[in-house]
Order: C-alpha cells, then sequence, then structure tokens
DNA sequence: AGCACGCCGACT
DNA sequence: GTCGGCGTGCTC
C-alpha cells in the first residue's frame, strides 16, 4: 500500500509553490510528523499535515519518497496546526513559512536520528530538574482588587483585560492565575509573554521562585539555538508547565495550554514587523478559543482596541468580548507621580533642559535621589549641517540624514547601517565650520554633565551620569550590568531612550523628565498619541516604586514633561493618571474618522528600484481588485511613498485598504494573493523587488 | 527562500 | 584562458 502525504516545508510567502508539496510513503504516518522530504537538490524540515490513501497504485506524476520520519518526537497536535493554517491565512503567508518559524531553528539542521539520540539524553535520569510546586515561595496577601480579579478569572470564561495601573500588581494576579490553572489539571500549561527580552529574566525569577525552576522555561530569541531547542522540547513534551515568551512562543507546542497571559498587552512589539506579520496578542486571543485555555491580557494603557472591545454595555448597546477587570490602586508605592507640565512656550528660545526642571534635579542630586531624563532619539544629533553651503549629512543610500555620533566620530545611518567617519570639513564646499542640528541621548549627557559639572552630591563627589540606550547597550551583558549601575545607586542621572521606559523596576528614581515628547502629538500617525500616553505613563511609573525609601524621605515622585502644548488634552489626562478619559476621547476621535477598532485595515507595500515602478505595481494591484469579492466593502487608497521613502537604495511605496468588515478584507486579500502574485510577473511588475501585505498594521 | 543554470567583465 | 557578477527559473 501506498500513502500520499501532503507536507508544510519552508516555502517562501510567493513562491509558485502551492501550500503543501507531495511525497510518496510507503507506510502511513501521522500528521503533525516532522519529516524530513527532498526539494530540489536539498533536503529539508517539513510538518505533515494531511496523509491520503493512494488507491491508483500508480499516480499520474512520480512523486519522491519522504526521506524520514522524525519519530522520536510526538507529532505536533491538531490544535497547534490549526493555529499555524489560521495565521497563515489570516496574515496572508504560506502555511509552510509559518509552520517552519514556529519550530526552532535547530530542528531544522538535525537528522532523524541525531534527534534520537538528543531525546534520550534529554530523557536520561540525573538531567531532570527539582521538580516545581514543591519548593514555592509564599506569595503574599492578595489586595482586595487582586482577589476580586481572580475571582472573575476563575468564574468565566474571558478573554480578560486586566486594567491595572503600574505598581498595582498584576504580576501577582498572573502568578495566582498561573497556580490556579496549574492546580486544576494535573498536566495543565501556562504561557506568559512579554514584549521584549530584557524583560524576560526579572520575570523568569519570580516564576522561578513561585513555582520552582524545573517547570519554567523561556522562548524568545535572545537564546541560543540549543537553549531554544531545549524549552521548545520540554513545552511539546509537556514537562515545562510554564512557558515566558516573547511574541515568537505564541506559536510554542503546549499540548495542555490552559492559561495564556499577554502581559503589556498594548506593547507594539507583540507585532512582527518583518517576514509574516502576525499580531502575538492577537493570536493569543484566537489560541485560547480554539484550545479552552483562558487568557489574561494585561496592561496600564491598554491598547484602544482591546479597551474597546472590553467595553462595558451600555443602554441597548452590547458590551465587548472581552470582560474587563480595573485594579486602579498602586499598592507598592502609595500614590501615583505627580506631573508636572514645562511650557516651553514661556522659556527662552531653543531651551533644552528648562530652568525649573535643571532644579528639580539639583535638589535630588543634593538629596542623594535618582532622575531619570528621557528623549527619544539616540546618537549626538540626529543631523550635521553646514552654515555656509546648506549641506546636511544625507544618507546616499536612503531618504533620511545620518545621525552624528560623537563618541565614536562617525555619521550612521540609523536605516541602512552606512557609516563613515566625521568629515573635518563639508565634503560640499570645504568649510570647516560643520556644526550638529539637533540633540539626541549622547549630547544630552554631555549637556547635563557640563551643567552639573560644579554641582557635589551629599557626600561631596562628582555628579554621575550615565546613558543607557541601543548604542550602550550594544555589548553582551551591558544592558544588565548598567541597569546594575543603576540599582546599586551608582548613578545620579540616567539619560536614555524609552528602553528605559519599560518594566525596568529602578527603586531609588524619584524623578522622570520627558525632554521632548511633542512630536507624537501632531504626527501623521493616527496611533502615535496612544503609544505616547502609554509610554508617559510607564515612564511616570519608574518614578517612586520604592514606596518605603519615598516615605522615608518625605521625598515626592514627580514626572516632568516639557511641552509647547501644556493644554492639549493627552497631558490633562496624563496629569490625572486617566487613561479611560484618555481612551474615550481617542475612541470618539476614531469612530468618527471611521478609523480602528471600527475600521479594518491592511497594507500592500511593494519595493522597487523607482518609486514609479512601485507605484505602478501597486496601482495595478488595486485595478485588479475592483472586480474581486469583498472589493465593494473595501476602500482602496491610492499608493503613496513611505514616510521613509528609499532605504538602501530600494525605493518603497504602500497602499491602505480599509473596511468596516473584517471578513471583507480578508476574503479580498485571499482572492487578491494570487492576482498580486501573477501582477508581478507582468509589465506592471517589472522592477519590483518585492511586495508584502501587512494585515491589521500598527503604523501606516 | 535556496540553489541551480547561464551568459558577459577583470584577473591568476 | 578562468573566476564570478547576479538575472531568470524551479523545487512535490
Amino acid at each position: 500500500m501506498n500513502w500520499r502525504v501532503d507536507v508544510a516545508v519552508q516555502t517562501p510567502a510567493h513562491s509558485a509553490l502551492g501550500d503543501v508539496l507531495s511525497y510518496a510513503s510507503g507506510a502511513p504516518v501521522t500528521p503533525g510528523a516532522l519529516v524530513r522530504v527532498p526539494l530540489g537538490r536539498r533536503e529539508v524540515l517539513g510538518v505533515v499535515w494531511s496523509v491520503h490513501e493512494d488507491e491508483t497504485g500508480a499516480p499520474a506524476v512520480e512523486l519522491k519518497p519522504v526521506a524520514a520520519v522524525l519519530d522520536a518526537l510526538a507529532p505536533l497536535g491538531e490544535a497547534w496546526r490549526d493555529l499555524v493554517a489560521f495565521a497563515a491565512r489570516y496574515y496572508q503567508r504560506s502555511l509552510g513559512e509559518i509552520a517552519l518559524a514556529a519550530l526552532p531553528p535547530q530542528l531544522r539542521d538535525l537528522s532523524a536520528t541525531q534527534l534520537a539520540r538528543r531525546l534520550a539524553r534529554k530523557s536520561a535520569p540525573g538531567t531532570e530538574a527539582d521538580e516545581g510546586g514543591g519548593g514555592a515561595s509564599p506569595a503574599m496577601t492578595p489586595s482586595a482588587e487582586q482577589a476580586a480579579a481572580l475571582a472573575r478569572i476563575e468564574a468565566e470564561a474571558g478573554p480578560f483585560l486586566l486594567f491595572g495601573s503600574t505598581g498595582s500588581g498584576k504580576t501577582e494576579v498572573y502568578l495566582r492565575a498561573v497556580a490556579a490553572a496549574l492546580d486544576r489539571e494535573p498536566r495543565a500549561q501556562a504561557l506568559v509573554m512579554v514584549p521584549e527580552i530584557n524583560l524576560t529574566p526579572q520575570l523568569e525569577a519570580r516564576f522561578k521562585a513561585r513555582f520552582g525552576s524545573g517547570s519554567v522555561v523561556s522562548l524568545h530569541s535572545g537564546m541560543t539555538n540549543p537553549q531554544r531547542l531545549a524549552s521548545w522540547l520540554a513545552a511539546h513534551s509537556g514537562a515545562a508547565r510554564i512557558v515566558l515568551g516573547t511574541r515568537m512562543a505564541i506559536f510554542a507546542s503546549m499540548p495542555h495550554l490552559g492559561l495564556i497571559v499577554v502581559d503589556e498587552e498594548h506593547d507594539p512589539s507583540y507585532k512582527q514587523q518583518e517576514g509574516a506579520r502576525y499580531s502575538a496578542r492577537d493570536l493569543a486571543v484566537w489560541r485560547g478559543r480554539r484550545e479552552g485555555a483562558k487568557v489574561i491580557l494585561g496592561s496600564a494603557t491598554p491598547s484602544l482596541e482591546s479597551w474597546h472591545q472590553s467595553r462595558p454595555p451600555e443602554g441597548d448597546a452590547p458590551g465587548g468580548r472581552y470582560a474587563r477587570l480595573g485594579m486602579p490602586s498602586r499598592i507598592s508605592a502609595g500614590v501615583l507621580p505627580k506631573v508636572r507640565l514645562v511650557d516651553m512656550n514661556l522659556q527662552p528660545p531653543r531651551t533644552v533642559l528648562s530652568a525649573v526642571l535643571l532644579d528639580a534635579i539639583g535638589q535630588r542630586i543634593a538629596r542623594g535621589e535618582q532622575s531619570m531624563v528621557f528623549l527619544n532619539r539616540r546618537g549626538y544629533a540626529p543631523v550635521l549641517a553646514c552654515g555656509d553651503c546648506g549641506w546636511k549629512s544625507e544618507c546616499p543610500h536612503c531618504s533620511a540624514y545620518r545621525v552624528f555620533h560623537k563618541i565614536d566620530r562617525t555619521l550612521r545611518c540609523h536605516h541602512c547601517g552606512f557609516t563613515e567617519r566625521v568629515p573635518r570639513a563639508c565634503p560640499a564646499c570645504g568649510n570647516v565650520d560643520i556644526a550638529p542640528v539637533g540633540r539626541g541621548t549622547e549630547r544630552l549627557e554631555e549637556h547635563l554633565g557640563e551643567l552639573f559639572a560644579a554641582v557635589r552630591r551629599p557626600d561631596g563627589g562628582a555628579v554621575r551620569i550615565a546613558r543607557i540606550d541601543a548604542d550602550s547597550t550594544r555589548k553582551q551583558g551591558a544592558l544588565e550590568s548598567q541597569l546594575a549601575a543603576v540599582h546599586a545607586g551608582e548613578v545620579d542621572v540616567l539619560v536614555g531612550t524609552q528602553m528605559i521606559a519599560k518594566g525596568h523596576d529602578f527603586r531609588r528614581i524619584t524623578l522622570v523628565a520627558a525632554i521632548n515628547p511633542d512630536g507624537a502629538l501632531f504626527s501623521g500617525d493616527f496611533r502615535a498619541p496612544e503609544r505616547l500616553f502609554s509610554l508617559l505613563m510607564q515612564s511616570a511609573g519608574r518614578a517612586g516604586r520604592d514606596a518605603d525609601y519615598i516615605a522615608a524621605q518625605g521625598a515626592t515622585a514627580e514626572m516632568w514633561i516639557q511641552t509647547h502644548h501644556p493644554q492639549h488634552p493627552l497631558f490633562g489626562a496624563l496629569k490625572r493618571h486617566d487613561y479611560p478619559a484618555f481612551a474615550e476621547g481617542e475612541l470618539a476621535d476614531r469612530a468618527a474618522a471611521g478609523m480602528p477598532p471600527f475600521a479594518y485595515q491592511a497594507l500592500l507595500r511593494a519595493d522597487a528600484r523607482t518609486q514609479e515602478a512601485a507605484q505602478a505595481y501597486l496601482a495595478a494591484a488595486s485595478a485588479a481588485a475592483e472586480v474581486l469579492p469583498g472589493a465593494d466593502q473595501v476602500t482602496r487608497y491610492p499608493a503613496v511613498p513611505l514616510a521613509i521613502q528609499r532605504v538602501a537604495n530600494v525605493e518603497r511605496a504602500q497602499m491602505l485598504l480599509e473596511s468596516a468588515s473584517r471578513a471583507a478584507l480578508q476574503r479580498l486579500l485571499a482572492h487578491w494573493q494570487p492576482v498580486l502574485h501573477e501582477l508581478r510577473r507582468s509589465p506592471e511588475g517589472k522592477g519590483v523587488i518585492r511586495w508584502l501585505v501587512d494585515v491589521d498594521p500598527q503604523s501606516i
């Protein structure tokens, strides 16, 4: 008897190959099994998607046989395959691309015997770590708010939006919800996701302290391939009861999944920005429903999508699909920091740091407290310019300026990476008087150093200023050691990008300042205010985390914001720490303008040698979409260049699709896919390097 | 995506 | 005379 085995292999999103490739097998193979199959001249890893009995015996086309079945490993479950299939369909990618990306990379290079050997070694006695559960650290008594949230999580199906301000103890709720889920069923597993790799170590420590280290594994791209494989295998076998990870972890194979937690669910990093552009948060909700696992989305500043989805019923209008659990009180520090706005219109022109803010920082230094100054732009200056001829440090390959990095005297393009030494004189006219324009964290650090040069700390020492951004933390372990220095009190003023605003628990910081956040207020990107509000709330949350310290010092934690628009409603809501008010305002605007979450969007992007070629492709694609199913309910906007039109000598253009009906948009996209593929081969597709579809784009 | 084949410039 | 540039084409 012969079988035809349909296998998902890593075929690119827009190759002419179908979703699955068929192979011959002399024995039946279980769907979900991992196999090695010949593809062209090489042999690749694949996932068996379906198996058909081949009754004819003599097939029309000769199929190549399956090379090997990795039968040491249990086949991937139906629920996992459904998740992969859904993600592939929804985000317009090939099945194999998602399926293979969801597996640990090392699995691709392992033969059947190598894998079997590895698994045998893993299950050998002596390698088992301590059992989870028993060595659990004692938990504190939950607050009334935490207890109420947990009771609803226990009683209702969810999904839940846990809306808790910074310091309200969301992590304790996660820990207890995980404990409850694991107790409910002896084999149950929990998946806990965080937005950034940097945030995994402290969370991992808390979970290991509570549940024992043997049952907790991590899954993120900062791990080595062998580590990732080990974690993945532990999750797949059920040995790991708890998986902590970044967005990639949403595809972890967890046969007994009972709970999914998405911490900081509003964070943009849950949306993958290259390759398959999936949202791990949205997939978490889908996966939870498919597998009967509870889902908890947690945030102090939820995404407007989740906030809207969790709206309570009002009059005869039904509520959203999520249950909203509010935890407004801050337990780790008595009061939220006081928000102070500095009206920069009243400051001398071109002021970087206002006198009042400098004074406030100076007072902190005098008291031995720490301050954090935050500017979302790394480098010394965003542009270098010639005063004589008007030359600017443009990148020759991109439509952007190269950033001046004084520390190594380079001009660096933050888009394509092109780096040169800073010229001694203007490359255009030879003038030696070329000057930095604007400021980044490097320059701010230098500037603060000059301003506080004469100031002494209480112990008589000089003021210590440190900077944390992508440049200062490039080396392995650099972030950890710099954070440790801040914690140890070895820093008085910390300068940094948004990297320092996220999650890190600085105990001794009593002042946080945003130097220049105005850019996002009137940005073309409709989500910019939402991101700014969230960032400022999170930054504010960094101040005064150590309640005992604050109380003992009689200090007040403060969040300072320098702005030219102190009357802006965003700042009004921020002053009151009133996310709901901010959200209602934004949602009203979005509803009026017919934007998400009241509409669904997708982008078609084309990259080409010339802008004309990119736009011609998009225009042809738009014209072809006219007659497709769903087109009558989908608005197609004209093709436009991207904000940064050219990167690494590639011209980029995009086109927005929008619909009040997610189904209609999906229908159109599904029918569009083959057309887009074909169009690339036609004259209209001449010069197009690549195209891609981004469903539910993060920014447009 | 890989990995081939295939047809035109500067080097041992 | 070869090494190698990346343009098109194919992979069950």
